[in-house]
DNA sequence: CAGGATCCTTTACGATACTG
DNA sequence: CAGTATCGTAAAGGATCCTG
């Protein structure tokens, strides 16, 4: 008699359920969608750049972030030959398959704000 | 000299960097991205539905997650006449403003797993 | 400058058992 | 059935200091 349960219990849902899994193993943690959002609008940035546009990241967390975005192929690293040594990130073509997916929290994000002002935040 | 740090650095990116963090206050953790799509696919299920097509999660975490999400209006909660009782969860109109987004989500990590089995895994 | 090492706190998550 | 309570572990995150 339960018709929605047993009907969407198929193959379907699982792979998309693996595939949730899946991204959010690359994307889970509290930096990364920001650091590719300014990857994306900045093109190229050093460490120091990233450090001061996302606002209450550390030296730890960002090289860390960065580190496993490197890892995925999602932001490429540039030593650059200066001194002291002055490093370059990017975001690479298949990190860019990621603009629209963070266009689209970020602008979730934002009517959700006007959403809770409109309201008086309950 | 440098040109993308400094331009960049307006006001709309501490609004779409702010518009990231509300969005991701309510989405972030373990589950609650599978709920939703469970939901928006199966509409209305019930506890027991969810703890068995979600798979892994246990009964702590889910109605510890489903209270988050209905505190913010993203899911629904009835409670049925019936005995025992039995409660009823679906997604909510403005739960499906989040639609698109766990689609692409979704779809970003199935592209994902492909070229990892293209590439062999490394 | 770019980050690694260390230490510490906090949160997330999970297993199990229990209750109206 | 739909949770809550309790307990325990592991992971995430942060502060500070150090180095090539």
């Amino acid at each position: 008699m339960r018709k929605n349960a047993e009907i969407n219990a198929t193959p379907v849902c699982q792979v998309r359920m693996q595939a949730i899994s899946d991204a959010m193993s690359l994307l889970s943690g509290k930096w990364k969608f920001h650091i590719l959002g300014t990857l994306i609008e900045g093109n190229t940035l050093g460490f120091m750049d990233l450090l001061r546009e996302i606002d209450g990241i550390g030296t730890k967390m960002l090289s860390k972030e960065l580190q496993d975005l490197e890892m995925n192929n999602l932001v490429s690293r540039t030593v650059m030959n200066t001194k002291p040594i002055t490093v370059e990130y990017s975001i690479t073509e298949y990190g860019k398959t990621l603009s629209s997916l963070i266009d689209e929290l970020a602008n979730w994000g934002i009517e959700y704000r006007k959403s809770v002002y409109e309201k008086g935040n309950n």
